[in-house]
DNA sequence: GCCGTTTTCGGCCCGACTGTTTTCAGTCG
């Protein structure tokens, strides 16, 4: 079982509780196990299996939730959590996903109205019953059907790619506006996490009516949903929601460091603050009320004895205690790249030729890439066989030729077909300067099954690299069931590298993923993946999944010169 | 439910805005 699905049974179960009406507190306890769960590096269920005693040793993990976890593996369930089921219907839970609404009115609803699923609660809004509970109104029945249909048509998460240019947009106008100095995109969006549930933008100002009507106005903005002397909450016409803060000069660095997050980070900075005597909000860092300091960012994290650290890594995720020993990475950027590793020509299904991939790569100063198209079983793509690979090849050793200056690799992107083979010959791959083995069918084989075939491409004398390996397609599919302790160890032994893909829709390996990797050594490939000139350009999305991960330049591949580069190779 | 150089009980981060109230609970980030 994945970390993911046992962190999810306690969510629910926290939720179950919030809305059951328990101490919050304890509430807080299951969300912080789901979150120790979810963010840990390595399967737990294999500690379930190896060391249970070792549970404990989690933070936030008592000897209570370490049975729990122990019963989930086990089981897929555990008892409590069994009983509140039963007790409260899966369509009361599915309640709490509505704006606006949270655990007192979804047991309000329930309790009072006896309401079990989204479609009752629908037509109870639509025929008034809503309103009429107390603490509820007319106001709170319409967000309730708007919340309905919102959920109907886009579910809840956007991709960062999808989302973040709008942000910058809209910042880069407020910023053109008088009276308006500094500002900033903030939340999850500045911690470049790969999907955003809402925007946050941050500006100084005077006055902040002015930002405020523009912003009202702006061409992006869909419908002004909430607006105070301060914040403002929009709907965006992409559907994703955005608030803009505006603080003045001398808190624009507190309001950053709270606005940016994430959550679980702010909550040790605040609790290091108290610990000094300090307290830390939105307005600054105070001591006994007196404002102490706020105006940069770096100022608060001063104030709790730390040094600045990178936005991408406030997840509480151990970035608080590297930055204490004074650790934190040197986080790799765009131009520490020096080639791209998996693009794709007009020979299977890339919009581009070879010559014009390989100058658009020149152009952007990289010193080599691997033209890496599909193989035969991907039909649909019109994959390769061995005869029109080779041919293939012939083609790009042409091109070659022709353009000096940047090394070009004769790829292949090879299939890891459901019977665990390759989809091309030894003799093929044997050939090939580059092999990517990739998933891309049967992602639902058991991961037993998924095992085997990760296994035999990583043994594979031929193979370099395993390609987006969980076949993940953000919001479309979760991908395959892999067990990365096993395959990193194996990809060690064996000299093959993992990549992080940087589609905005993969970004596989993910960043715990990627920071396990790291860990144990293996180096990382960062590629576009790209189907188009344009798709190399897809480069930073895969940059910033890296720079979660905590990776430097030196774990990445493909930062280095080329004649470093040709050392990895196994041939 | 977890945790401990304030240690086995008593805390556990902090403020803005809305809608429904008539002084505030609920929700959100």
């Amino acid at each position: 079982m994945q970390n993911t699905e046992i962190a999810r049974r306690f969510t629910e179960y926290a939720d179950l509780l919030e809305i059951d009406g328990a101490n919050s507190f304890r509430v807080r306890a299951y969300r912080n196990a789901a979150r120790t769960i979810e963010d840990h590096t390595s399967s737990i269920a294999d500690v379930v299996h190896d060391a249970p005693a070792t549970l404990t040793e989690l933070p936030g993990i008592g000897k209570d939730l370490a049975e729990k976890i122990v019963a989930v593996v086990d089981s897929g369930e555990f008892d409590a959590l069994t009983d509140i089921r039963k007790k409260i219907p899966a369509g009361v839970h599915e309640m709490l996903k509505l704006p606006g609404i949270g655990p007192k009115k979804v047991a309000a609803l329930f309790h009072e109205l006896g309401l079990t699923t989204l479609d009752m609660l629908k037509t109870a809004a639509e025929t008034g019953k809503v309103a009429e509970l107390k603490g509820f109104g007319k106001k709170t029945a319409q967000s309730i059907l708007e919340g309905l249909t919102q959920i109907e048509q886009t579910g809840h998460r956007f991709l960062l790619a999808d989302v973040k240019p709008a942000a910058d947009e809209i910042l880069t106008d407020l910023l053109q506006l008088e009276g308006v100095d500094r500002g900033e995109v903030a939340g999850s969006c500045r911690r470049h996490k790969e999907t955003v549930g809402d925007l946050d933008v941050l500006v100084t100002a005077d006055m902040s009516d002015a930002v405020m009507d523009a912003l009202a106005a702006h061409r992006l903005v869909e419908k002004v949903l909430a607006r105070g002397p301060t914040k403002q909450r929009v709907r965006l016409k992409i559907g994703i929601e955005m608030d803009l803060r505006v603080v003045p000069d001398e808190s624009y660095g507190a309001a950053m460091q709270y606005f940016t997050g994430s959550k679980e980070h702010n909550i040790v900075i605040r609790r290091r603050a108290q610990e000094r005597g300090l307290k830390v909000n939105e307005y600054g860092v105070f001591r006994d009320d007196v404002l102490v300091c706020g105006k940069d960012e770096s100022d608060i994290y001063t104030a709790v004895d730390l040094p600045w650290i990178p936005p991408e890594l406030r997840e509480n995720r151990g970035e608080i205690e590297l930055a204490e020993k004074n650790k934190l990475p040197k986080l790799v950027e765009v131009k520490d790249l020096k080639g791209d590793l998996h693009m794709h020509t007009t020979a299977t299904d890339g919009v581009a030729t070879i010559r014009e991939m390989v100058e658009a790569a020149k152009a952007k100063g990289y010193q080599y890439i691997a033209i890496t198209d599909h193989s035969q079983r991907v039909s649909m793509a019109n994959g390769l066989n061995a005869e029109r690979l080779r041919k293939h090849w012939k083609e790009i050793d042409k091109v070659r030729g022709q353009i000096s200056g940047i090394e070009v690799l004769n790829g292949i992107e090879c299939d890891i077909l459901e019977d665990a083979t390759m989809d091309l010959a030894d003799d093929v791959l044997a050939e090939a300067d580059w092999v990517i083995a990739v998933l891309h069918y049967g992602l639902k084989q058991p991961a037993e099954k998924i095992h085997d075939r990760l296994m035999n491409a990583i043994r594979n004398p031929h193979v370099n690299l395993i390609g987006h390996p969980t076949g993940r397609l953000l919001g479309k599919r979760p991908g395959a069931a892999v067990r990365f302790n096993d395959v990193f160890k194996a990809a060690k032994d064996h000299g093959v590298m993992m990549e992080i893909n940087a589609h905005p829709q993969r970004l596989d390996l993910d960043d715990i993923q990627a920071a396990a990797a790291k860990e144990m050594g293996i180096p990382i490939v960062i590629n576009t993946d790209a189907h188009s000139t344009q798709g190399l350009e897809m480069m930073p999305w895969g940059i910033y999944q890296a720079r979660r991960a905590g990776l430097e330049a030196k774990d990445v591949a493909n930062t280095k010169s080329w004649a470093q580069f040709k050392t990895l190779l196994r041939k």
